[in-house]
DNA sequence: TAGATTGTTAATCGATTAACAATC
DNA sequence: TAGATTGTTAATCGATTAACAATC
């Protein structure tokens, strides 16, 4: 029995999912580790000792049935339950969020935007209701909420996390550019574009480029 | 001398540059290996590794200036050459990124979106003009880009950077939700916001869930 | 059965941490 | 100078790869 999966294997999971997914439509229904590694750019040895980390997948001599696998990575990273989201805040980067439409055919619903601006508020977006940011502590509490992606700026992020008092666990999935500190039964995923942005012109202009003076 | 930083200390620098550029504002001018690691959640000794693969930032007994640090990481980065940018696709999500302000102080600029759709060619926005697909080719070897940002569908997407003729090095910073097959020439970082998501569902029901019998 | 391929242990490799001499 | 703190080597830890017995 092991409790927690390392880092590395949780950075490659969806990773897995994603190629599992695309197997299925292409009509495929069993795979080896070793083809899984070739086409995912791992070694066969490591996609045995990730898979083996949750259970038993796998049968000697036959290799993975796809979709029992696919449905297995789906629980350990829970996407079999639902996943109920308010959007905090509603700039370009929020409405693209709602505009986009792949998370919900994975259990993900966005229940309500909260922004600052009342003009916005008491209206709605592709059915979704604007609502004025004191109702974030309420509207969490009430409605089964479990994520809060956050779009606003990070200082505002930082400050209004900082005082919402929910005591069930939430998730942040965070845009904005800082560290946010949470009460411990929060976890947060951050997304930094803006570091994601310079790990490319490191790639591009970076790796000849470092040298020492020895 | 050395060639190539690993990949683990890449997924960190993005981080300490933001780390001394908060510093910097706030009107510190010079840190220590174990004040860094402290409000970073590192250990002293990894923060002295990790700038050590550059060169020699520091000085015994008085630590790392900030200034000098945060440029000498930029110049590693390459951030300190301007990056000219197009967009792959004109949707809500490469609309957020043409609104969002924040690279342009560091030297990005967009100079073009592509679209399949003629109704939007030829119009522009925020003074960055809309072009037909089949100009991306040229614009891109006439004015020097160097980063493609790609928000359309995967397989649009793949298709058309699959045709590209362009020699020098692009970078492609990949929103779609696959892995890109590129030429040699192309070097790629992704952004799998929906990859983000599931690590976050996992943090927030996995984490405890597994399991293996034993 | 024979061939294929897993699950798992052992070996290797690489990254992190600890320790301390060098030196500002 | 004495104290502070780096740069760097050595020790530890963890992740990846290799190897192969188990077994479908």
């Amino acid at each position: 029995m092991k409790n927690k999966i390392s880092n590395a294997v949780l950075m490659r999971l969806p990773r897995y999912y994603r190629y599992l997914s695309d197997l299925l439509k292409n009509g495929e229904d069993r795979i080896s580790s070793k083809k899984l590694s070739e086409i995912m750019g791992l070694t066969a040895s490591q996609v045995r000792q990730d898979l083996n980390h949750f259970g038993e997948f796998g049968l000697q001599g036959y290799g993975y049935n796809i979709q029992f696998l696919k449905n297995e990575i789906g629980k350990v990273m829970g996407i079999d339950h639902p996943n109920s989201m308010v959007l905090l805040g509603y700039g370009n980067l929020a409405h693209s969020i709602i505009k986009y439409s792949g998370f919900k055919s994975k259990g993900f619903t966005i229940k309500a935007v909260f922004d600052r601006s009342n003009k916005k508020c008491g209206t709605y977006i592709d059915g979704i209701p604007i609502l004025p940011l004191n109702e974030l502590e309420d509207y969490i509490n009430n409605n089964d909420i479990n994520i809060i992606i956050v779009t606003i700026p990070k200082d505002a992020a930082q400050n209004i996390i900082s005082n919402l008092k929910v005591s069930k666990k939430i998730g942040i999935w965070n845009f904005a550019s800082t560290d946010l500190k949470t009460p411990s039964n929060f976890v947060v995923e951050n997304v930094h574009l803006s570091e994601s942005l310079m790990r490319l012109t490191y790639k591009l202009w970076g790796e000849n480029k470092i040298q020492k003076r020895s």
